[in-house]
Formats: structure tokens, C-alpha cells, sequence
DNA sequence: CTTGACTCTCCATCCACTGGAGGGTGTATA
DNA sequence: TATACACCCTCCAGTGGATGGAGAGTCAAG
């Protein structure tokens, strides 16, 4: 029998550790001195103590390692408790990855241009949301005011009261010079009638969205754009679908030139 | 200016992390109500909180974030705190697939053996150690009696106590018939002369040991070599030295058919 | 005037330890 | 035999980054 501290050598687990271990009932010494309270354990117990640091390698949490260990359970159960953790451990690769690449490219973005982008962009995860909404081809983006009129008016003849934030979805994958293919939505709170222009329908959620706030009239919303772009590819993402453009500030009918607008930018996006 | 739930729902920030921010003062509200203590928000600030968000994503703290948005650091020191997350980050992603690794290598055993192996095998690093040794051919290994004598009585020559607990290594790849090339080892608190037979040399630390412990008399104890050197191979480590066999019980001297026998194998390892 | 959604503060909880204060124990040396 | 010093004990607080809940106040619609 030989006390913590040597036991602590010998497994090269601390001794505060050891203690906190028999604390939570986990891993017990084999005998307690009365007199003194000093736990002394047995060589052999080495074994039972890896069994845990095992486990534990392995992602279980103590709790689950205790449940382990007191109930001899099936190995169909263990083997379905490993299998979950086998996904977890692949996410957590797998994110890791991700961001590892994104502090590179944070590191090179910082070498090439000297400064920190004005644009910081991050994902994000939306939920499906069901809107009203107008899809039609406009020479120009800042020419959407018709169509937003178009749809509030339908809106406001139904006595619908929209919901959450609108928003623009440009479905041309590249620049235009003209005839831009656009659609205005507004969320809906309940289903609601369609008529020969105005759809409803209920936008999927998407996964992740890369996300980017510009501040400033729509006349430099182009320097967001790149940003966003540039920084998908430099992170080996693929744009899978529209881009969604919320109009946050300020309420509708503002001046475009107002100094003062923000704008939220999204896009979908898949890993390469 | 918007209410903290608005806030949260376009920045896609729960609430409670919201306050949690102004609390720790990392992210304040653009003016609180005196009368409510309503917190209300800018959409302008929405890039702001981005730019947080993005830090974190780098794997910066919040305590970090807030000394590098308060103090307008430079780019260098910027860049410099980026290649330590970059290091880290490259660590973390190793440390999960190798740990991916070995839980499906955990399961496969499962479903190829249908239970659970006696020798739970842990990853451990060891520090430096100062020896003196003796080093020769046997012809089995439980004939090292011998030489363990003769370690033992130059030690109480030079009148050293030993410090730490003795070992043997197995200076041979692979197994032997006969004639195997062992050195017994007994740390040392100080320097100490050498002999002709008995040397004193310091065994560098090793980053990765694989670890297990055998309970049972030296007969057995082939199992617990041949579980540990397959999860070496299982698990895509390589064997980078000689093994070490600690004698943990019996004390010196005890029967090697002791079956409360307590050892400890290591084999120092690396990633293949 | 009521309902219900929203907001506030304050406190507790999570995980797996880690650090420290304050006090007792065991052993080797002067 | 005194003393130094390593070792051990318990108890309490703190870590990071939130999250959950209680209890109370606020606001807008019907």
C-alpha cells in the first residue's frame, strides 16, 4: 500500500486530481487511514485508474466513465456510446480543420494588405422562414423600389402584418451591367393567398451563411460584396445558392444615400 | 435603436450572452434606459459585435478581445498573437484525428473480438532520467536476477540510496529465443563514478510513451506485451526505442510467480 | 384593464479541475 | 530530543463562457 503522492508518480496523475476523483466517486484509494484520513493505495489499482484515463481519452465525460464502470454494461451499449462519440470526435476534427484554415487566412490577408479588413465575416446558421414574395428583373438594384411597393401593397390588402426583417435575394451568380434577376421577400407570420405576382413560399434553412454587416450608403456596399466574396474563396467555401441582402437601417422608404444605412449581406455557402 | 431581443435576433447572439458581454464589459449597448435599464442597441453596432464574433472564431478569449479592441495594438503584435492561435489550432486538429483514431480503432476491436481488452493502453510523457545501469545478454529475461544483484551492491558500495522506482529495458526489436540484450536501470538522486560494468547515463524525456499495467506473475505477462505492442500497430504508432518494464510490487526480491505481481510496461512512440 | 411578451437583476449551475489557506503527520538529521 | 521539511488532510474559491431559473418590473395590443 503506498500513499498519494508516490501513487501520483506512479500514475502520473495529480495528486490533487486523485483526490477530486475520490471525491465524485470515481476512482476510490483502497483504504483510508482512520486515524489520519490519508488514502492510501494499492500498485494494483494502476490498472483501474488507466481504464479511466482510457475512457477518458476516448471523449467520455466522468460521470459517464462512473456510470461506465458501476454498471457492467452490454457492449452492444458501449459500442453504440463510442460510435456517438466517433461523430463527435469527426465534427470536432473537422471544425478544427476549418478553422485552422481561417487563421491562416486571417495571417496571410494581414501580410498581403497590411491591415485588418473593415469586414469581419462570420458563419452562421439560419432557420427555414416562410415570406411573401416578388421575383422579377430590374436594370439595376437600386431600381427594387417599385417591386417593394408592389409587395407591400398586395401585403397590406390582405391585412397581413409582416414579421421579422425583409429582404432582397439576388439570383444572378455574377455581376451585372443590367437586368438584374431579383426577388423581394417579407416574412409571413400564417400562409397566405397567392396572387399571379406575389408568391409564398417557405425558404429552407440553410446550414451556413456567411454573414457581413456594411455601414454606409448603398453606394459602397460593392467594397461588402468583395469582401464577403473574396473571403470565401480565400477560405475554400462555394456560394451554393442566392445571396440574401436585409435592409436594417433604415426603415423602409429611407434615403439610399443616407450615411447612416446598415446592411446585412448572406451567403450561402458549402465547404470545398 | 432596438431592445436587446431584436438585438439578439439579427445578430443571431442569445440574449443572455448579450448581457453576459455588457457585463464583462466586452460589448455595451449604446445607451441604457435609466428609468427601465432596458438595454437599447444601434444597428450600426451589429459590425461591432461581428468583429467580436470573428476574434472568437480565431480562438481568442473574450478577455483577449476586449485588451485588443480597447488598446489599438499594431499589426505586428496582431500577427503575433495569430501564429500562437495558428499553433494551436494545428495542434488542436492533430489531437482530435489522433484521438479519432483511437476510438475507432477502439470499436473495431469491439466488433472484431466482442469484448473489451484486459489492458487499457494510455499515451503519457515521461521526463528525463538519471540512471545508473548495467547492461548485458541474458539468456531468458527472468534470469536477470543476477545483474540486478550486481547493480544493487556497487549502489550500497557508494553508499547512494536510490530514488524512484527501477526498470529494465529491452534493448531488442523483436522476440527472442535466447540471449536477450537487457540493461537494468535504478534511477539516481546525484552523479555518481562509473565502473567498468556499471554505467550512469540520463535517459532523455520522451514525448509519448504508450503505457500499460499487467496484474499477474511475470508468466502471463506476455498478454499485456502483445495488447500493448498491437494497439501500438492498430493505432498507427511506431516503436522509436527500448521498451521499459518497471517492477512496481513485490519490492526487490519477491517471487516472480507472485500473482499480486505489479508492472508497468512503456514503449516510447511516435506518429507514424 | 388584462393579457402576454419582453426585460431587468441576482443567483446557481455546468465541467474537470486548480490554487491556496490553515492545520496535522511522518521521518531524517542536528 | 528538537527541528526542519516534505507530505497529507479538509475546506473554500475560482476558472471560462456561458446557461437556467426565480421574482419582479415594463410595454403594447385588444
Amino acid at each position: 500500500m503506498i500513499r498519494i503522492g508516490d501513487f501520483s508518480k506512479l500514475s502520473r496523475v495529480p495528486v490533487k486530481t486523485l483526490r477530486y476523483y475520490n471525491e465524485v466517486g470515481l476512482f476510490q484509494p483502497i483504504e483510508v487511514d482512520p486515524a489520519t484520513g490519508y488514502r492510501l493505495y494499492e500498485y494494483s489499482q494502476l490498472s483501474d485508474l488507466n481504464r479511466i484515463l482510457a475512457l477518458k481519452d476516448l471523449g467520455f465525460s466522468l460521470e459517464e466513465i462512473g456510470r461506465l464502470l458501476d454498471d457492467g454494461l452490454s457492449l452492444e451499449q458501449l459500442k453504440g456510446m463510442l460510435k456517438l462519440r466517433e461523430t463527435e470526435a469527426r465534427q470536432r476534427v473537422q471544425g478544427e480543420a476549418e478553422r485552422l484554415e481561417r487563421i491562416r487566412t486571417r495571417l496571410k490577408q494581414i501580410e498581403q494588405e497590411n491591415n485588418m479588413s473593415k469586414y469581419d465575416v462570420v458563419i452562421k446558421s439560419v432557420e427555414e422562414v416562410m415570406v411573401a414574395s416578388l421575383r422579377d428583373t430590374v436594370s439595376l438594384p437600386s431600381e427594387q423600389g417599385s417591386l417593394w411597393r408592389e409587395l407591400e401593397g398586395y401585403l397590406a390588402l390582405n391585412r397581413v402584418r409582416p414579421v421579422g426583417t425583409c429582404f432582397t435575394l439576388y439570383h444572378d451568380d455574377e455581376y451585372q451591367e443590367r437586368d438584374w434577376d431579383i426577388e423581394v421577400c417579407e416574412p409571413l407570420p400564417e400562409d397566405l393567398d397567392e396572387s399571379t405576382r406575389v408568391k409564398v413560399r417557405t425558404l429552407p434553412a440553410v446550414e451556413s451563411m456567411a454573414c457581413t454587416v456594411h455601414n454606409g450608403p448603398f453606394t459602397t456596399i460593392g467594397d461588402a460584396y468583395n469582401a464577403v466574396i473574396k473571403w470565401i474563396n480565400d477560405n475554400g467555401y462555394r456560394i451554393v445558392g442566392p445571396s440574401r441582402e436585409f435592409n436594417l437601417r433604415p426603415a423602409k422608404g429611407g434615403s439610399q444615400h443616407d450615411p447612416k444605412t446598415v446592411t446585412e449581406i448572406q451567403y450561402p455557402i458549402e465547404k470545398m
